[in-house]
DNA sequence: TTGAAAGCGCTAACAT
DNA sequence: ATGTTAGCGCTTTCAA
C-alpha cells in the first residue's frame, strides 16, 4: 500500500490530523483516546490527560462526518418557507420571517441541531444530499409538494396545521380565527362600526383562515364585509390594495370604512401614510390595526398598533416540538396552538386612552 | 450476530432501506446498484434499468452521510454574520443582511452547497459538531475571535478585506470608500455645502471605512464635520440621531445641516418623518442618501435615494470565490472587490430633475 | 460485464 | 484499565 488515503479530493497540503495518528502518537489505542477526549469509559486520570494532551499539541479535530455516520444522525434540520414558492428567497425580507427564521436557528442551536436554508418549491433535488434529521417546512403554500415529497422520503415534517394528521408530520400554527376576532374585537369596542381588511392573495393556510373569521365575525356583527386582495406581495400591491379598501367601494354601500385591519405584510409607516394621503387622521377618523412584526411600527407618530403572530413563540414551539419527536420517539403526529398577540398603540384608540397590551383567550 | 445493526438510535419502525438491502433484492451486489443508480461503470442496460427499478421499488435512498464521508466533504458551509455579537440572531432583520444571507442561500445551493446559520461570538461550540467545508463571516467585529478559531481549525473562511492575508482566508469587500465618495459628489453637484454623517457606533470595517472616507472628502471640500453615531443599532437610536445631526451642533457653527447622509440602518419612510417633524422639506431644504437595501425607500414621497450595497452581488462574489477555492485548490488568500450603487431618487435631487442611476467608478 | 473486499474516521461491544 | 475488532453505508479499486 502506496497511500493509506483512498477516496477524497486533491489531499491538501497537511493531511488531516486522525484520531488513529493521536493515539499512535501518544502510544494508545484508538479506543481509549476516543473515550479520553469524550469523557467516557473507565481510564486512568494520567492516560485521559496524556490522550488529551497528545490530542491538544497535534491539533486534532473530530471528523464530524464519521460521528454522524457512527451515531445514526447528523443533528441537521431543514428550514423552507413555502410562501412565494416563485420568489424563493424573498422570504428573508419579511419581518416575520425574518424572526421566525432567526428563533428557529437559534432555539435548534441551543438543542444541538443546526438549520440549513432550504428553497421553497424544492424538486428535491437541493436536500437529497443532505442528511437532514427533519425538515422544517413553514406556512407551505397549498399546492406544494414539497411535504409529500418529504414524508415520502420518511423524514419527519414540522410545518403548519395543514399537515394535521399525516404520519410523520407535526404542526405548531398560531390560532388565527381567535386572532382575527381578538382584533375586530378591539376595533369594535373602540367604535369602528365599518372595519375593512386587506388581506394577500395567498394560498397559505393562515390567510384563508384570516378570511374566515372576518367573515363569521361580520355576520355575527351584522356588519357588511369589506375585503380588498393585495394582488401581490411586497410594499406597492399592498398599499395599493389600502387605498382602494380606505376610498371604499359597492360593497360598503359607497361609505368610507372607519377602521382598517391590513393582515398583508407591509411598512406600518407607509399605512399610515396613505391613510393620511386620503384624508384621513389616524385614529380619529380611522382606527389601525396591522398585522406586522416591523419595529417601524413603534416610531411612527401616532405609533401603529399590531397584531403579533408571535414567531419567537412558534419557533420555540416548533423545535421544542421536534426535539421531542427526534430524541422521545414521539411517532404519533402531534401539534400545538400557539397565541398570538395585539399590541395595542395609539393608531387604534379612539380617545387618546392610554396604551395597554392585551392577549386573547387561548 | 443477532442483529446487524449495532450503533444508532432506538430502531424506527421500519428500518431504512440500505443499498444492500436493495442489491441482495435484486440479486446483484452493491457495487454493480451503486454503478446503475450513479451512472457509473459499465453494465448492461438491462441490469441497470433493473437496479434502478429494484431501488425505486424498495424507496431507496441513500444515506447523505456515509457518502459524504466516503467523499471527504459535505458540501455544507456555516454562514455568520458578526456584527452584533451581542444580539446574534438580529441580522436577519436588516433588509441588508436579509438580501445577502437569501442571495448566500441560494448561489451556494446553486453551487451544490448547502448553507447553516451559526450565531455570532460563537465558542466553536456549535461547529464543532458539524462538517463544514468552510464558513462565511459576513462583516465580522474587530475583535470577534470567531475567524481566528476558523483558521486554527483548518477550515477556509470567507470574509470581507479585514482578513486579508491571512493563510486560508479569502475576502469580498464592496468598496466602502468609493462608494462614500460618489455620494457625497451627487450630494455636492445637487448644491449641498453642509452634509451630515450619521453612522454606526460599529467596529465593523465597512462602518470604519466610511468615517475614514467622509473624513478625507470633507477635507478635499473645504466643508466642516459633522458626524453623529448612533448611540446603538436599531430604528430608535438611529432616528433619535438623524435628529441630533438635523439640528446641528458646534461643529457646523450652528448652521443646520443642507444633506444627511445616513449610513445607520434605519427604516427609510421613518427617517423622512424625522426631517419634517423638524421642519426640513425634503429635497428642498435638505438632500436625503441613505445607506439601505429597504424597499420602503421607493414608496415614499419623495422617493428616497439610497446607496446599495449590493448584497446580491456580494454574495455572488462570496460564493464563486469559495467554489473556485474549495474545488480548484487556490490556496493563496484572493479577494474581491464589489461595486456599490447610488440610487438616486427625487429625495437627494434638487430642482426636480428626472431620475436617474449611477455606479461609480470601481 | 459483474462482484469481492477494502476503507473513509469514528464509537462501542467485547475481550483481555 | 486498556486494546482488539466489528461495523455505520457507501464508493471504488481490482480481480474474475
Amino acid at each position: 500500500m502506496t497511500d493509506s488515503r483512498h477516496g477524497g479530493q486533491p489531499s491538501s497540503p497537511t493531511p488531516r490530523v486522525r484520531l488513529v495518528d493521536v493515539a499512535r502518537e501518544a502510544g494508545l489505542s484508538k479506543t481509549t483516546v476516543s473515550a479520553a477526549l469524550n469523557g467516557t469509559g473507565r481510564l486512568s486520570p494520567e492516560v485521559r490527560e496524556k490522550a488529551r494532551e497528545t490530542a491538544r499539541r497535534m491539533g486534532y479535530r473530530p471528523n464530524a462526518t464519521a460521528r454522524q455516520l457512527r451515531a445514526g444522525r447528523a443533528r441537521l434540520i431543514g428550514y423552507v418557507v413555502g410562501e412565494l414558492v416563485d420568489a424563493p428567497w424573498t422570504f428573508l425580507e419579511s419581518p416575520y420571517f425574518a424572526r421566525l427564521t432567526g428563533a428557529t436557528a437559534a432555539t435548534a442551536l441551543a438543542r444541538g441541531y443546526a438549520v440549513v436554508l432550504l428553497p421553497a418549491g424544492s424538486l428535491q433535488r437541493e436536500w437529497a444530499e443532505l442528511p437532514l434529521d427533519a425538515v422544517v417546512v413553514a406556512d407551505p403554500a397549498a399546492d406544494d409538494p414539497i411535504v409529500e415529497e418529504l414524508l415520502a422520503a420518511r423524514i419527519p415534517v414540522f410545518s403548519d396545521r395543514s399537515v394535521e394528521g399525516r404520519p410523520g408530520a407535526h404542526w405548531v400554527d398560531v390560532d388565527g380565527a381567535a386572532a382575527v376576532r381578538a382584533s375586530l374585537d378591539h376595533l369594535w369596542e373602540q367604535g369602528a362600526r365599518r372595519p375593512a381588511l386587506v388581506t394577500p392573495d395567498s394560498t397559505t393556510r393562515f390567510h384563508s383562515g384570516v378570511f374566515a373569521a372576518y367573515h363569521a365575525w361580520c355576520a355575527e356583527h351584522g356588519v357588511s364585509e369589506w375585503v380588498v386582495r393585495a394582488a401581490a406581495p411586497g410594499n406597492g400591491p399592498v398599499v395599493r390594495a389600502v387605498e382602494t379598501a380606505l376610498v371604499g367601494g359597492p360593497e360598503t354601500g359607497g361609505e368610507r370604512p372607519d377602521a382598517l385591519f391590513v393582515v398583508a405584510e407591509a411598512s406600518p409607516p407607509l399605512v399610515l401614510e396613505a391613510a393620511r394621503r386620503h384624508g384621513y387622521e389616524v385614529p380619529r377618523d380611522l382606527l389601525l390595526v396591522c398585522v406586522s412584526e416591523d419595529v417601524t411600527a413603534l416610531h411612527t407618530d401616532p405609533a401603529v398598533t399590531t397584531l403579533s403572530l408571535r414567531p419567537h413563540d412558534v419557533a420555540q414551539a416548533g423545535i421544542e416540538l421536534l426535539v421531542a419527536v427526534l430524541e422521545h420517539g414521539h411517532l404519533q403526529p402531534s401539534g400545538v396552538l400557539v397565541p398570538t398577540e395585539l399590541e395595542v398603540r395609539a393608531s387604534s384608540v379612539r380617545h387618546g386612552q392610554t396604551e395597554w397590551t392585551s392577549r386573547p383567550p387561548t
